[in-house]
RNA sequence: CGGGACGUGGCGCAGCUUGGCAGCGCGCCUGCUUUGGGAGCAGGAGGUCGCCGGUUCGAAUCCGGCCGUCCCGACCA
């Protein structure tokens, strides 16, 4: 990394150089100066024709085709200096973000002591239950985990500082990197085993404060997405396995996703399909009648079952699943989840419900010791004792309805609850479809998309399992409201890329893109072409654009194809009208050219990159 | 963890059914020509066929075990 040279626009150039290299040292046999990492004839660009047959996701295929990464095991990927500048552009927009907001950078250790993670409840469940957590042991024994998340460290951090309300309230974050045993690794940078992780920490006096500064976060994630240039929706999530009493995410459409968000047409109702709910309008009920028993031969499905009760609607039909599930203690039950004839139950709502780890459907044997009947006709009359039962919230409103007979072929009609059967214990099992009546008035429509933020509110389970406290200004010390705060760097650009690309390779918004422009002298040792590229590349930088030159000693449409496939926003091209100090600017998005003077293109690049400003190198 | 597929020069693949010299395309190296959309010609380098074991005169090929990777599902802070 030489940073010498007689060229003539070396001065400029000379001025970018790292200090211990911006001196001294003699020339150079490369035409027009000498500053390597603004060359990409000194850069590592090992672009391909075709991906790995490992990659399915596009963003995974077009990374690895550009030359950006390199998967080093399931779910372990190399970086590679392209995509690096992607991810730290995507940490200093954060950054900028969140500073803006007053929050304060830190850094926690990735190994953490057992006892922490005992004191909050989490050993067991993170490293045996479901064992997401890496831990190891030193030489004298001490046990580590590998931290997947760090509330645990964070409360503990602010536990040591923190004795009154006047300090608050207060936010922590860091960017580094996480460890996560994933079961599954998958689609590339979507689902790693390790990956950065921008977590952020939230302290407040009470709940009122503690929802404001978790809006103001929510908000702000908002903010970076758009500087990013993602589209993404905020819905409302599961609290999951951290607890805590709010959840959001940002969830950015792509055909890869692995979350299904459900949004209205009528656009004020998102969530996520684990917690998402229909508007259900209840069947009306029928005239009381005595229940019945239908003989149903053979109808073990809704479609085979209207016929023999012709008059029944679907929605007036109960349905009976039985699941065997594992408790969170390793026991096993067997559930009947009820739903709406004309509904189906969702399967993860069903766990959460439960409290079970795993949900399965039953088996034929489970089945018939439950029902005393082939498989298709349960129901929640006269199920066997030790099956626990459990409804959506949707059949409470069902009366006169229909239901398995728990006898094979064998159906109940205008069955009651409360007359003819104990209304069970209700929950939210109901899976949402694309169609359904959304709770704001609208219909639902369900997408995939992948989420790259999760903003939770966590209450004070935290700061009491922990001891963190502070003195409220009536004196009384109370636990700190806590909230988290979660961004993964690499899968935000896994996102970009799902939604930025076309048939010829990714399409990076100014923001975040590896280099801002690059500039093509068409023919190397071309003195005009070489010249006019060089001097452009300096002006360039000197207006504080990201900018390199492809000087390589490669034919034109090599350069063209890999500007293309790495997806630099900007071409500049100094080619045939380079002696007359003419270039074309190519917007790598549309793929529109113009023939401009060198010096128009200059400062139309700086205009954009003005506006898409990121401070790579803060204070 | 259940189901499916795959593992052969750097990358993508064929060969395996029916055992008998390890091939093709891209890439790479050298030379000449070429030079505005992934060049042409000539020459060349490069492979323990994932690993271990078995069968056989002989194994990339058949058998067994193991490892690794991907996809679907389960799971997912």
């Amino acid at each position: 990394m030489r940073c010498a040279g007689a060229g003539m626009a070396s001065a400029t150039l000379r001025a970018r150089c790292p200090e211990p290299f911006a001196a001294g040292r003699g020339g150079t046999s490369r035409p027009g100066g000498d500053v390597p990492m603004r060359r990409l004839s000194n850069q590592l660009i090992a672009t391909r024709r075709e991906p790995p047959a490992d990659a399915s996701a596009v963003s995974h295929q077009l990374l690895a085709r550009a030359g950006m990464l390199q998967q080093a095991g399931a779910g372990l990927f190399t970086v590679g200096p392209l995509l690096l500048r992607t991810l730290q552009r995507l940490e200093a927009i954060i950054r900028e973000e969140h500073d803006a907001l007053g929050c304060q950078e830190l850094r926690f250790t990735h190994l953490q002591p057992r006892e922490p993670w005992e004191a909050s409840g989490r050993w067991q469940t993170l490293t045996e239950d479901d064992p997401i957590m890496l831990r190891t042991r030193t030489r004298s024994g001490a046990e580590l985990g590998l931290g997947p998340t760090h509330e645990e460290q964070a409360a503990l951090f602010a536990a040591d500082g923190v004795s009154s309300h006047r300090q608050l309230p207060m936010v922590l974050y860091q960017i580094a990197t996480k460890f996560r045993d994933e079961p599954r690794p998958r689609s590339g940078l979507l689902r790693t085993k390790e990956f950065t992780m921008k977590d952020a920490y939230s302290y407040d006096a009470d709940e009122a404060s503690a929802a404001q500064t978790y809006e103001r976060l929510a908000e702000a994630y908002a903010a970076i997405f758009a500087r990013v240039g993602l589209d993404t929706l905020r819905a409302d999530a599961d609290v999951g396995a951290m607890g805590g009493t709010m959840s959001a995410e940002f969830l950015a459409p792509a055909g890869i996703g692995e979350d299904f968000l459900a949004s209205s047409d009528a656009g004020s109702y998102r969530a996520n399909t684990e917690v998402a709910r229909a508007a259900l309008v209840a069947p009306p009920a029928p005239e009381q009648r005595p229940m019945s028993t239908v003989e149903t031969p053979g109808a073990t499905t809704m479609e085979t079952l209207q016929p023999f009760v012709p008059d029944v609607p679907p929605e007036r039909m109960v349905k009976t699943l039985l699941y065997g599930i594992t408790t969170a203690e390793g026991g096993q039950e067997v559930i009947a989840a009820l739903c709406r004839g004309d509904r189906s139950i969702d399967e993860s709502k069903l766990a959460k419900a439960t409290g079970a780890v795993e949900v399965a459907m039953a088996d034929a044997a489970m089945i018939r010791s439950a029902t005393h009947a082939d498989p298709g006709y349960a129901g929640p009359v006269g199920l066997a004792e030790d099956v626990r039962v459990v409804g959506d919230h949707a059949i409470a409103e069902v009366q006169g309805f229909v239901c398995g007979g728990n006898a094979t072929d064998t159906h109940h009609r205008d069955v009651w609850w409360g007359r003819d059967v104990a209304l069970p214990e209700l929950a939210d099992l109901d899976r949402v479809a694309d169609g359904d009546p959304a709770p704001d008035g609208g219909t639902l429509s369900l997408t995939r998309a992948v989420e790259v933020g999760h903003v939770f509110l966590l209450g004070t389970r935290y700061s009491e399992a922990l001891g963190l406290s502070a003195t409220g200004p009536d004196g009384v010390e109370r636990p700190v409201w806590m909230g988290s705060y979660g961004i993964g760097i690499e899968r935000l650009a896994a996102a970009v890329v799902e939604q930025h690309h076309d048939d010829k390779g990714i399409v990076w918004p100014t923001a975040v893109a590896p280099h801002t422009a690059v500039v093509v002298s068409v023919r190397a040792g071309d003195p005009d072409q070489d010249g006019l590229a060089e001097r452009i590349t300096g002006q360039l930088l000197d207006a504080d654009v990201d900018a390199v030159w492809d000087d390589r000693d490669a034919r034109p449409g090599v350069k063209f194809a890999d500007a293309e496939l790495i997806g630099f926003p900007w071409r500049i091209t100094a080619g045939r009208e380079a002696a007359g100090g003419r270039v074309e600017l190519t917007w790598r998005a549309t793929g529109e050219t113009e023939v401009v003077d060198a010096d128009y293109a200059v400062s139309r690049v700086a205009e954009d990159a003005r506006r898409h400003r990121v401070r790579l190198n803060p204070r």
